[in-house]
DNA sequence: AATGAATGAGGCTTCATTCAT
DNA sequence: CATGAATGAAGCCTCATTCAT
């Protein structure tokens, strides 16, 4: 949360200082804030933030992935189920808002296509076990579980932070009842 | 010797110019686009914009009052439904993706709350209508299709043109789904 | 010489401004100088440069056009001599030594080829004039003519501004004896 | 658990390889390459480069260095001629075109004046045994071919890699003319 | 000594905004 | 009132140079 002090961290930990300092730049003034920000608040000169990530989106991708192998990881427990899943999404948009803004700016990012397939897989693989147990409706297709997800952290990355819990809850309640067998 | 050249349109004819110009020029290269484009494009001096539109807020309200209005002339009509409305949407949202940027940007601006609250009020109307008529669930609230409205705007906004039809109709399936009464 | 002094200057003003100053610059600190410095020599804001002259290239074209018109009034008259055009280049040369780094680095920017053209047609209206009175030689080719004043720009324009006279002197004197006929 | 990558070389190793790249770079890219690229290319870090040419001009005035010892040697043969030196300039101009704008940018360098110095050693040796032997005209002074010497240098390192043949034998034909005794 | 990361000054460029005409 | 040029503050990015390991 500080503002890192200032001088003589080593090349790891720089790498490390400027992915919190940009989570927290992009989540405070959102993706477009100046990477000088970002710099700054590492507590990193310039150049340095350019020797590590050389444009935004390098940094956006970076964080990003780090987010999905949190969902990778969690969605390799057997019992993880969807809703979970958005908890986890849930989570994630309030930890570090702007990630989606990032990712939609640079959707033909080769980078970022790589991303996108990730989550591809882990929505997949939770849909197959939540329709053999009968608690999502069969004609829900992966596509339409990915639309809900990115709805909901779309709708999220534009709400205000004290509105974000019931916003959440909202949507949520909004997605069970689409995806539920009748 | 009065030289007919493009210029001397009179102040309303200029405030038209300028708001057509900020929709396309916004539609075209998005809500950030440098706002000497928006002038350029309306054939207006620079000055003349920021004496009609002291602020990029400004304009951006002024352009979604419209589409408010569009809608809240539509809902007057005792037969439209709110399938009606988000196909208005997501036809305005087809139009003028850059719109939705616009107004989640100056969510707290005293302008935009108007509009907000003007927007609640057509979906009251028509979600009272429908529920009376049985065709939406009675615990579904004029918040939950703000919601709903908000998602899909946002998501459209996000997407790629040619995949827009597609998403919309997707999200539009899905959202009904969740409307629609057991 | 003087800085001109800060505010007010209408357009074409200005634009005299940044040419004198960016002559000055490119002459004192070579061709590579900060636009910055061009800019607060004409006394003028970073922004106006860029909107007279979108590239450096731009203000070097214009520089250099302004030279060539020089030789091609001076060309138009009846009595004038290769001997002169060498002069003049001399001249030029000592005024603003870094218009030819200018030129030949942007070589194959359309806006220079127009130029190198212009430079041509001097040196082949010189030349005819010239063998035809019997003071050069008959196997002498405009592209001979042309070389040797690349040759002695460059040259003055690497020179120390002391040694440029007795440089100059010395070049002509060879190209001299290379031109005669035997 | 000596790992034999790429690095350690030894000092010397490293100053040589320094110097090649060097060319290389300058060579490819111009004088103004960034150092660092040197340094890459070499195979070596930044640190080591700095310790062994503490600015960009050591690096320059080294390489320098090399072309003129291989002119001395050449000179000393018996039968080496003028012609011969304007052929191994053009030769060096060719291979390594930066050279000359990193000698003219330092000229007043006093490690550049050295080498300078032993320019005109070279040349003056051929000079004398040329007149001796009646192929070039008794006028014609060391500094006269100096001059063409750096005026034939400077004329191709701003060519166009293709004209540059045409340009030399061009050049080397103007000398010629001016120098033969009459 | 060699390495390569860190630094930070400085150049380039783009707008939002002002203001003389 | 309209115009459009002028302004100057930032943001972006690139190195030359230093320095801990």
């Amino acid at each position: 949360m500080a503002i890192s002090s200032s001088s003589n961290r080593s090349g790891p930990e720089n790498r490390r200082a400027l992915l919190a300092a940009a989570r927290e730049v992009f989540t405070t003034e959102g993706f477009s804030a100046p990477l000088s920000a970002v710099a700054r608040r590492a507590g990193v000169g310039q150049g340095s933030l350019y020797r590590h990530f050389p444009d935004r989106t390098a940094l956006a991708i970076e964080i990003f992935d780090e987010n999905i192998t949190v969902l990778e990881v969690f969605v390799a427990l057997p019992g993880s189920t969807l809703d979970d899943l958005l908890d986890r999404v849930i989570e994630q948009a309030l930890a570090s808002i702007a990630l989606i803004d990032l990712v939609t700016a640079d959707r033909h990012d080769p980078r970022a296509v790589h991303l996108a397939e990730r989550l591809d897989g882990i929505v997949a693989r939770l849909l197959t076990r939540e329709q053999a147990a009968g608690r999502i409706a069969e004609h829900v297709s992966t596509a339409d579980v990915i639309l809900a997800v990115s709805m909901l952290a779309g709708i999220l990355a534009r709400s205000d932070a004290p509105d974000r819990p019931d916003v959440a809850r909202r949507a949520w309640r909004l997605f069970h009842a689409a995806f539920t067998p009748r």
